[in-house]
DNA sequence: TTTAAAGGTAAAGTATACTTTACGTACATG
DNA sequence: CATGTACGTAAAGTATACTTTACCTTTAAA
């Protein structure tokens, strides 16, 4: 799965450091999510989309042909 | 986190069963997401929203105040 | 040329999503 | 009554999301 985490994060002007703050995960959580480590769980997912004001689907790309559950 | 899984699955006809073949998962996890036990992954969310033709948001409900991560 | 700010990442631990196996219950039909 | 279908659920194991701690690199400024 894909996702515009880091370049929504930029257009906004924030910090990793304070995206994390925000939405109260560690700073490497937000990392490791733009860097594509690893998915967010549905929660995260959700408390991004909320605070960016946009979509699930606006900011993770979900292209199918994906293995893990 | 709420979800309408159960009631958009049999407003399709479709058994717990056939859900999970479909969707690659077993039935006890259908079952324990259509109950409430936890929540789906991302992943697991956006191939039941693809399924439907659905949103993930239209489809599970985020009320915020969640601690959960 | 040190110092700090911003970000990448690794290791080890915890929480939770999901699996397999298995059994229980309710309901329908023979 | 007996058998099958649909669903709930429990226990134990695996995979992965996320944490804490910590160190490293790059860039920019004093």
């Amino acid at each position: 799965m894909k996702n515009r985490l880091g370049e929504i994060r930029k257009e906004r002007g924030i910090k990793q450091d304070e995206l994390a703050e925000i939405l109260e995960v560690s700073r490497q959580t937000i990392s490791s999510l733009e860097n594509g480590k690893y998915n967010p769980s549905i929660l995260l997912a959700f408390k991004i989309a909320r605070y960016f004001n946009m979509s699930i689907e606006e900011i993770f790309i979900y292209e199918g042909e994906e293995n893990g559950k």
